[in-house]
DNA sequence: ATACTTTGTTTAATGATTAAACTAATTAAT
DNA sequence: ATTAATTAGTTTAATCATTAAACAAAGTAT
């Protein structure tokens, strides 16, 4: 069981003045005592465990503000480095970030195959790649992240994906095996609302949800600061809600679901039966968008209906989950400006009073990073120790 | 902010022996050390602690496996005692507890009338009697619990019930002023979900969802051993699911919610459909039950259709939360025999085949008494300091 | 030059846990 | 019946993290 001893007072501590050096730097010893109500000699022991770790660095002086001047403490954010991998569909996005989360190498490529082999040769060569970009550190690379689509177990076996042949691999394993180097997957739902709340749109909310809306639609839930996964894993899955009881019939099984109303596939199955795309075989959302950007008047109809659909799943969220903050993410993303107004007014007149007033949307603000960042979070937190976010 | 010291230490190794003797009473000093990983000399210290606290007794000696007899300690249920109520639409159900939440006293009443002074002229007099019917013992009655309907905030303010004229009241602050003793109020589905989890069909369920099936619905959120209750205290309002996107229009704003189709209410305005009651005008659930048990092939296909309506919103639930455990409570539970199959059936048609194996259906143990007891374990739980349930 | 401030370190005390030694009480074996 | 072995619980001394208070260092203000 997990009891109480010096050993824990020390990390608590220790973990607290980091992460005060780490939002704040730079900051002194003398304001870490204030801010964090630590006495100043425990501050300065700890300080200097820092130090010697390599994770803080003390750099000139500051201001005197009446008396002896300060000595500046610094976050070290090149102590070591954290791959982020971002498992696409049809693509892979790889990052090198600090330990901040800063970018400092990004790949991106495109997936050809689908098959297991494809993947698995296919990451390696970007995270060979990327290990062989990390500056000289005193750690190295920390660990490596991925998010990916599809189920994933607590173990980091990939239960299911719907659209690469990755059933049942177990990534982590051969990750580890291949790199010597801790890894970490998880569903991108999750990883996208990781990356939101650490260093996106969601940093100063604790109750988040962070909706993924692409081919299909995933949750992140972030609750009091953690990351809930469900009693195997697979939470979230807000996609398949029946907002229709007879609805068309959905490969989960379900009817209705909420995504096959306000996904991607369900924007792109729309726009095909348009007498405008009937000639044009390859429809993207590229050309939906830039369509709507002229103006055309049956996109523009058929982006407000999507747009509501959406509304009515969000409504359903905030009624289950009350949060602080909702952040659209993924690539329904891109269609910010067509979809806010129609999801807005759904939600005005769908919520009651109480939900209405609280409710705070927003859309992803790092784009396309959200996964590759989030998933380097976790990997860097866990090296950090700071429980900046519960990870099973 | 909150950091680490001896005191937190001691603070949670306390709780681990308190919690380790409620848990496996009777149990020795030695068995005590062993289970939790603490020094047999801490254990000891911490238990004389407890025993001048009067939180535990010794009581005989166990049996020898060997060597010395061990002296058995039993957790102190009569230490204080608590009060919890059930305020219901028409009645309240008022329970006198050990710390235990064995219930020692019960008391219910019937609620004439809606207006507030006349609520909490009944809530008063209900909590005076079980103070006074309340043994002697050294902390008296530690806290008051109470489970309402509708919408409650973390302060305590009920900010809105359909059926009780109580908006606004802060009933918290009265009775708190009035008898001077801690109180605590929040939603009935709340103070239900806790109930289960802590004392009945729940206990194992670290995840779990607690549905109450009444004239609304509304659900109860525990994940990872933690009662949820979103950014403003208003989570958890799954009656309001949109199931249908152009379905009949809801008080709450929204269209086709949940609850028009699966609750009490649901019930009983389909019943009144029928020519077997248009006779009589005061339908009732155990009219309903009575026909039912006589086997009334229209209140059978009835019932059969809300348990299907059930199940469709039940799968949401598994959808979103993932839990170790969903159980139903509140009136609805009483059909539990004509409701549970068509449930059933539902989730195995509805559901993907990964949350399909992990589903795990109840109906409440409690009875009438999950609210109750749930809301007596809120207070008795801040009482023992045990950080059994997080409560805001 | 002097008094006052602020920063950071040193010192001694406090207190919680713990390993190890010890006492107490019981069983099993000779 | 005596002895050895076992288990329960306490005592003792050591360890270690925090802390208040004293102190040293380095500045500002007058």
């Amino acid at each position: 069981m997990k009891t109480g001893d010096q050993t824990l007072v020390k990390q608590i501590n220790k973990s607290i003045v980091l992460s005060t050096i780490e939002k704040k730097s730079p900051i002194s010893r003398a304001q870490i005592s204030k801010e964090t109500g630590l006495n100043k000699a425990t501050v300065s022991n700890l300080v200097s465990d820092l130090i010697a770790d390599e994770l803080v660095n003390e750099l000139g002086q500051g201001q005197s503000s009446g008396g002896r001047k300060p000595v500046m403490l610094y976050f070290n954010t090149h102590a070591g480095y954290a791959i982020g991998l971002d498992l696409g569909v049809n693509y892979i996005l790889a990052v090198l970030t600090e330990l901040s989360g800063e970018i400092v190498e990004e790949i991106s490529v495109p997936l050809s195959g689908k098959d297991a082999e494809h993947v698995i040769q296919t990451l390696s060569s970007l995270v060979s790649t990327l290990i062989g970009k990390a500056p000289q550190s005193p750690y190295g690379v920390v660990g490596i992240g991925i998010g990916a689509p599809g189920i994933v177990d607590p173990e980091g076996h990939i239960l299911f994906t719907p659209y690469l042949e990755l059933s049942e691999v177990n990534l982590k394993q051969i990750l580890e095996e291949k790199f010597n180097i801790p890894t970490v997957i998880d569903n991108e739902a999750n990883t996208g609302a990781l990356g939101e709340h650490l260093y996106g749109a969601g940093k100063n909310a604790i109750n988040l949800i962070y909706v993924s809306v692409g081919i299909g639609i995933g949750t992140g839930i972030i609750m009091n600061g953690q990351l809930y996964k469900g009693a195997t894993g697979i939470s979230g899955e807000m996609g398949h809600l029946t907002i229709e009881v007879n609805g068309r019939k959905c490969s989960c099984g379900n009817r209705g679901c909420w995504e096959l109303y306000a996904s991607e596939s369900a924007l792109l199955k729309e726009a095909k039966k348009m007498e405008l795309f009937k000639k044009d075989d390859s429809i993207t959302l590229e050309s939906i968008e830039s369509e709507a950007k002229k103006g055309n008047k049956d996109v523009l109809r058929l982006l407000h209906s999507i747009g509501e659909y959406n509304g009515i799943g969000l409504a359903n969220i905030i009624n289950t989950f009350n949060p602080d903050m909702l952040i659209i993410g993924n690539r329904m993303a891109r269609f910010e400006n067509w979809i806010t107004n129609p999801i807005k007014s759904v939600l005005d007149e769908r919520l009651s009073s109480f939900h209405r007033n609280s409710v705070n949307l927003k859309i992803s603000s790092l784009g396309k990073y959200s996964n590759a960042l989030g998933a380097s979070a976790i990997v860097s937190s866990r090296f950090l120790d700071i429980n900046r976010v519960e990870v099973i």
